[in-house]
DNA sequence: TTTATAAATTCGCTTATATGCATATAGGTA
DNA sequence: TACCTATATGCATATAAGCGAATTTATAAA
């Protein structure tokens, strides 16, 4: 985690929320994202490279994905209590998750 | 709390972490904000209004002077969390709590 | 009723955000 | 090599934020 008011800035808006939601179940690639939550590419990927400039999210390359994953740290306990206590429980969040598992088990190999 | 989202962008801001760390305290006037943050009081006011506004905190008026104190309610978890372990071992916060102290025991009665 | 003080609001300006569209890059695959 | 596919980036734009200076409103006190 860079600066803390970094972090919280970059949970400062829904996509970026939703994102996260997501990457805490699983790292994920740009794709998955794009596909699950249904937005731009370009949405998807710019707002992960916010998230990973604000050292939120870490990325792997590996062939032509960006895989994503939470840059967990000690100091992450209040967003571990966000997700579980404040977003998990809001329907939008919740359909978000429905949606990555329906999605992960639709696509093949890998994304597609 | 209103929309989560108006109260993660209230915390989105380094004055407002500020205010907010000061009102975790004690409810306090705009004055002594202003004077515990040296901020102008324009911008006091305008965070504070903010932040009334998203539902972090409430006012009461009394007199010539208003009150913020925060707006507790079951979803505030997160927001404890990031006070208590992130906030409070931060040196900016720390030492605004020291002028929050020096100043309340300096004003005679109510603000001045 | 005039004056002083606390707080809120308006104006103008500057900077940051979010986003779409188009394009570039980079790694597979035919 | 030529061509996909995944991701990143440049450009343009619309909107929101933050802030100082000045003004207004509200209340209290002289």
């Amino acid at each position: 985690m860079e600066k803390l008011l970094d972090v919280i800035k970059s949970l400062s808006d829904e996509t970026r929320l939703r994102i996260l939601n997501l990457l805490y179940e699983k790292e994920l690639c740009v794709c998955d994202i794009m596909e699950t939550l249904q937005i731009s590419q370009t949405k998807a990927s710019r707002h992960l490279i916010y998230m990973k400039n604000a050292g939120l999210v870490k990325d792997r390359k590996y062939a032509q994905w960006a895989y994503y994953s939470l840059d967990k740290d000690e100091k992450m306990k209040f967003i571990d209590s966000l997700i579980l206590d404040n977003l998990r429980s809001m329907e939008l969040y919740q359909k978000d998750m429905e949606n990555l598992k329906i999605w992960l088990s639709k696509k093949t190999i890998q994304c597609n």
